[in-house]
DNA sequence: GTACAACTTCAAGTCAACTTTAAGTCAACC
DNA sequence: GGTTGACTTAAAGTTGACTTGAAGTTGTAC
């Protein structure tokens, strides 16, 4: 039963141990046992760990993953900390997706419909909603050609 | 040809004063005319600030709208600048909506299978990656059950 | 006894895009 | 002359998730 030195755990996780100290200065580890000073840590702040790494990967921020361990009743079970936590989450992330969604439209209709000379010109334009006119003809504003 | 105030402009554009000359200290609009000191700008700063407001609804950076107005040779057209900007900004996009696919992914498997009590559980359940089983039977997998 | 690596703490720095604060200037009105 | 309101500047603060730096401690190796 080794205990495992900061370092050790920082390799075997992936993090830096600048990292896991911050974890625990701010509440997402507990203090670690200290050996002469020095941190020492059991097997089980692997799993701690993963769980963090894992809810990182999810789009928790510390704070909700603070929560996650410990904002709730003590006998609450780790299945239904999960569920509260990722339905708020996947709202949030859909709200993002549908963001992005809509700035890849405003982005593939610049590059299809902006033919302005000057960006001047094209502030105009975006005034009255959309980009500016070609620059001879006036296209029959067809719609996005599938896709 | 009347000359507008700061909070004029700011308040037109839907920015705070301080926004505004935060563009022009970061070198995103050139220094304002001055009166006795204070910015005075002529219609013109509007449409470039719609650029400014349309650039970052779009996800460009302060940066990237930098290089929108300064980063070409001085005749290159608008749409050029914002043909190749934009190409490299749906990239990032992209990235970024596949990003969010995954932890939209992690979630909601996260929600299905996870059945454990205990978050040190759930670590150990993700270091052998998935997450713990059932804590009776095991369910047979099923799948999303619509929507 | 001293060099060294690995750790410690605490404070400050980083990034982006601003905002806030403090202290000062200016023109207009009473 | 005094007050008000809108402006000015420069510097510092904000948020999140860390990292970096400085200065000190510990155990081990030579």
């Amino acid at each position: 039963m080794p205990l495992l030195s900061i370092s050790e755990v920082a390799r075997q996780v992936g993090l830096r141990p600048s990292a896991i100290r911050y974890y625990e200065q701010i509440g997402i580890l507990l203090p670690a046992q200290r050996i002469s000073g020095q941190r020492r840590y059991g097997p089980a702040v692997l799993y701690r760990l993963a769980v963090v790494q894992r809810a990182r990967q999810s789009g928790f921020t510390l704070n909700e993953i603070r929560q996650l361990f410990f904002g709730f009743r003590k006998a609450a079970p780790a299945s239904e900390r999960w569920q509260k936590l990722s339905r708020q989450k996947l709202v949030e992330l859909e709200e993002l997706a549908n963001q992005i969604k809509s700035m890849q439209q405003l982005l593939r209709n610049m590059m299809e419909k902006c033919h302005c000379d000057t960006l001047d010109q094209c502030g105009k334009g975006i005034l009255r909603s959309g980009c500016g006119p070609a620059p001879g003809k006036s296209l029959p504003a067809k719609r996005s050609p599938r896709r």
